[in-house]
RNA sequence: GCGCCCGUAGCUCAGUUGGAUAGAGCGUCUGGCUACGAACCAGAAGGUCGGCAGUUCGAAUCUGUCCGGGCGCACCA
C-alpha cells in the first residue's frame, strides 16, 4: 500500500512539473527524518533549482499546489522539501478492505540458480548461505508475482567428486558394491567430508597420487569401470544429502542439471563451434597457451590485451574447462543452444513438489526447463572472475541483450571467527592467528557442516521451548523447536549485505535475543495469542469491515503513536520491493525485525483484551490482526515458519 | 604487479543510490513480570563515518590520493 502511494506521490510531482517547467525529471521520494515531518518527503525542489537558476523554497511553493488521492496535506519545509502527510482514513480504509492499488506483473520466466554444492561431501555453512540467499531472493520475487524457475547445478564429473573415488579407490581399497554399503549404512556425506580431507592430506604428502585423480577423471568421462560407477554412486547419494539439508531449512529446487549431461548431449561441442565461428576464441599456437582454445583478455578485461591473461576454454589435452562448460549451460539457460536435456524425476517433496534432474536418455514425458529472460547465477564473489568470463563470452556471440540480463548474483564468503575455530578444536597456523577470521577449506576438512549447526540449533531451542511448555507433548515442542531453529539460522544469514564476510561466530548464530529471527516470530506467536485468547473467553473476532467505518479509524489513528505503528506495519511491500531492485534480501529481513519490534511497542503500549470502549477495542484487534498477517506474510517471504507457542 | 571488495559506537553490522539532528543489535549501567507470555519493554552512556584534498546549496555516500585489511588474477571447479 505505503509503496503504490510513494509512487502515485512522485507521478503527481513529476507531472507538476512537466506541465509548470517543461521538464521531465524523475522524481524522487524518501522517508522524512522526523515522523513530524509527515509520512513522505519529496526533494525535487533541490534538483530543479540548478537548472531553473531559481530559489528552492520557491519551486516547492509552485509544486505544492497540487491534489493526490491519499493525500490530506502537502507542506514545503526546511529549504524546500515537500512534506506530504497522508489521509489516515483513507489509508486505514483501503488497508482493511484489501484494495491497495497493486497491479499485477507480467509473466516472463527468471531463472535463479543457487546452492550448486560439489557433490563429494556433506554442505557447510558457506553453502547456506548460498542456500538461503538464493532461496529467500527467489520468494521475493515470486512475491511480487514474477515466474520463477530454481536451479541446482550438479557438477557430478569434475575433479573433487573424482578426488572422493581416488580416497574409495587407493586409500580404501573399496568396491562399488562396499561403496553402497556405505551409503546405506552410514552419515555418508559426513564420511565423504573425512575421506576427501584425507585424500587432499595424501596428495600433499605424495604427490605422485596425483596420477590416480587423472586416471579416475578418464574413467568418469568414459563413463566405464568401476571408478565412474562409485563416481555416480557418490555424486547422487551426495545431492540426495544436500537437498535433505536444504529441505530442513525449507529450501527445494525445480530442477538439477548435471555436468554429466551437458558433455554426453554434446551441448559444449555446439557452443565450441558457435564460439570459434563467431571467433570468440582461438588457437593458440605459441607461448604459455600453446595448442589451447582460448579467450583473449580483452573481451573480458577493460584495457587489456595481455595474451599472458587470455583465458583457456579448451586445454591443449581437447577437454573443455568449467568456464567453456558454463558458457553452454549459460546459453542453455536463456534458451539460445537450440537443445534441451531429457529429465527424470528426481525426488518429491513432501509437499508434493517435484524436482527433476536431468538425464541423457529419452524419456517418456515432455518437460522442458531453462529458456529463461532473465538468469540470477547465486555464486561466491571469489568466482566474479569467471562469471565475467562467461558473460563476455554471450558477448562475443552477439547475445548482448542476455549477457545484459545475466546477474551474477555474488555474495562474500563465510569464514570462521577465532573463538569458533577454538571451539571446534581447530588448530591455528601462527599466520592465521594474526587474522580476524580464518577461512574454510573443504580440501583441509576445515569447516562447520550445515546439519551439525541445524542440530545444535535445534537443541539448543528445544531446551527454551522446553522451559516454558514442559506439558507439552514432546513431538510437538520438536517440531515448534525446529521451526525457531530455521529462522535463527535464515535470519542470521540475511541480515547481513551480501558483500560482508562473515566471520561465523557460534555465539552469534546461536542468539535468540535482540536482531534475530526467533524475535520476530516470538511477536507473530503474541499477536496470534492475542486472538487466540479472544476465542477462549468467548468473544467473537468482530467483521472489521462492517465494524469499523472510515470515520473511525481516522479518528483512532489520530494517536500519533498509533499511526506509526500502522503505518509501519503497511510497508512490506515497499520492503521487499526495494530488496529485489537492489537485490539485497537483507532489507526485508531488517524490515521484519523492525516490524516485530513496532509490534512490541504496540503490545506494550495498547493493551487490547482490557479495553473497555468496543469500538476502540475493535479498532485494536484489527490492528492485532494486521499485525500479524503482515509478520506471517514478511517472514514467509524470508522461509520462516510462525510456530503455535513458543 | 593488475582487478574487485571492505574500513561507521567497546564488539557485530545497517544507512532507501547526494538530503533535514548518522541508526540497530550485542555488551555495560538504571528501571519494569499479581499484566494479551519478560525469547519482551522503557531509559542512560557510547561517533573527527580510516586520513587528507576536491566536486556543490548539501558528502558516511561521488572523484583523486594515501594508510590499513580481505579476495581474486590455473590447461581446479
Amino acid at each position: 500500500m505505503f509503496h503504490i502511494l510513494e509512487k502515485r506521490i512522485a507521478a503527481a510531482v513529476s507531472s507538476r512539473i512537466a506541465s509548470l517547467y517543461n521538464l521531465t525529471t524523475p522524481v524522487q521520494t524518501e522517508q522524512p527524518k522526523q515522523a513530524g515531518f509527515g509520512e513522505v518527503a519529496v526533494p525535487a525542489a533541490f534538483q530543479l533549482a540548478r537548472e531553473l537558476k531559481k530559489a528552492p523554497k520557491a519551486i516547492a511553493a509552485e509544486l505544492a499546489d497540487l491534489t493526490i488521492p491519499g493525500v490530506s496535506k502537502i507542506e514545503i519545509a526546511g529549504n524546500g522539501y515537500l512534506n506530504i502527510r497522508l489521509d489516515r482514513g483513507y489509508y486505514a480504509h483501503h488497508l482493511l478492505t484489501g484494495d491497495t492499488g497493486a497491479e499485477p506483473r507480467t509473466a516472463e520466466k527468471i531463472i535463479v540458480e543457487h546452492t550448486n554444492i560439489n557433490p563429494n561431501k556433506a554442505a557447510h555453512i558457506g553453502h547456506l548461505r548460498n542456500a538461503i540467499l538464493g532461496d529467500t531472493f527467489v520468494r521475493m520475487l515470486r512475491s511480487t508475482g514474477q515466474r520463477v524457475e530454481v536451479q541446482n547445478y550438479i557438477d557430478n564429473t569434475g575433479v573433487q567428486v573424482a578426488d572422493v573415488v581416488v580416497g574409495f579407490r587407493h586409500l580404501e581399497n573399496k568396491s562399488p558394491g562396499q561403496v553402497q554399503q556405505l551409503i546405506d549404512s552410514e552419515k555418508f556425506d559426513y564420511y565423504c567430508w573425512d575421506l576427501y580431507a584425507r585424500v587432499g592430506t595424501y596428495y600433499q604428502e605424495n604427490p605422485d597420487a596425483l596420477k590416480w585423480r587423472a586416471e579416475t577423471l578418464h574413467s568418469i568421462e568414459a563413463n566405464a569401470g568401476a571408478e565412474a560407477e562409485i563416481a555416480h554412486l557418490v555424486a547422487d547419494a551426495i545431492v540426495h544429502a544436500h537437498l535433505a539439508t536444504m529441505l530442513r531449512l525449507n529450501i527445494e529446487y525445480d530442477v538439477l542439471p548435471r555436468e554429466s549431461e551437458i558433455l554426453h548431449l554434446k551441448f559444449w561441442a555446439i557452443a565450441f563451434e558457435q564460439l570459434k565461428e563467431r571467433k570468440a576464441i582461438y588457437f593458440e599456437t605459441e607461448g604459455k597457451n600453446k595448442g589451447c582454445w582460448v579467450m583473449p583478455s580483452s573481451a573480458f578485461r577493460e584495457g587489456s590485451d595481455n595474451e599472458e591473461d587470455s583465458k583457456v576454454i579448451v586445454r591443449s589435452n581437447g577437454t573443455v574447462t568449467y568456464v567453456g562448460k558454463d558458457i553452454a549451460y549459460q546459453l542453455w539457460k536463456f534458451g539460445l543452444l537450440g537443445k534441451d536435456f531429457y529429465y527424470r524425476p528426481w525426488h518429491r517433496y513432501p509437499d508434493g513438489h517435484q524436482v527433476w534432474a536431468s538425464t541423457d536418455q529419452p524419456q517418456n514425458n515432455d518437460m522442458h526447463f531453462g529458456a529463461g529472460s532473465r538468469v540470477y547465477n547465486v555464486i561466491d564473489s571469489r568466482q566474479s572472475y569467471l562469471q565475467d568470463v562467461v558473460v563476455a563470452g554471450l558477448r562475443a556471440l552477439g547475445y548482448n541483450d542476455q549477457a545484459g540480463r545475466s546477474v551474477h548474483f555474488s555474495y562474500e564468503m563465510v569464514a570462521l571467527s577465532p573463538a569458533t575455530c577454538v571451539e571446534m578444536g581447530i588448530e591455528l597456523s601462527e599466520e592465521d592467528k594474526r587474522k580476524s577470521y580464518v577461512e574454510m577449506s573443504g580440501r583441509k576438512g576445515l569447516g562447520v557442516k550445515a546439519d551439525d549447526l541445524i542440530d545444535k540449533l535445534i537443541e539448543k531451542a528445544l531446551d527454551e521451548v522446553t522451559s516454558r511448555n514442559a506439558d507439552q507433548p514432546a513431538q510437538e515442542r520438536n517440531r515448534i523447536a525446529t521451526k525457531i531453529a530455521v529462522a535463527a539460522l535464515r535470519y542470521f544469514t540475511l541480515k547481513y549485505t551480501r558483500n560482508t564476510v562473515i566471520a561465523f561466530d557460534f555465539g552469534e548464530a546461536l542468539s535468540f535475543t535482540g536482531e534475530t529471527g526467533p524475535y520476530v516470530q516470538y511477536a507473530a506467536v503474541r499477536a496470534h495469542k492475542i486472538l487466540a485468547k479472544l476465542g477462549e473467553r468467548g468473544e467473537a473476532l468482530p467483521d472489521f469491515r462492517s465494524a469499523l467505518s472510515r470515520e473511525a479509524m481516522e479518528r483512532h489513528l489520530a494517536d500519533e503513536g498509533c499511526w506509526q505503528l500502522l503505518l509501519e506495519a503497511s510497508k512490506a511491500d515497499s520492503a521487499i520491493e526495494r530488496s529485489v531492485e537492489s537485490g539485497e534480501p537483507t532489507h526485508v529481513a531488517r524490515y521484519a525485525f523492525q516490524l516485530a519490534q513496532s509490534f512490541s511497542t504496540f503490545y506494550q503500549k495498547y493493551p487490547v483484551l482490557s479495553e473497555t470502549d468496543p469500538e476502540r477495542k475493535t479498532f485494536l484487534l484489527w490492528m492485532t490482526d494486521y499485525f500479524r498477517a503482515q509478520l506471517e506474510r514478511t517472514l514467509a517471504v524470508l522461509g520462516i515458519e510462525v510456530p503455535e507457542y513458543m
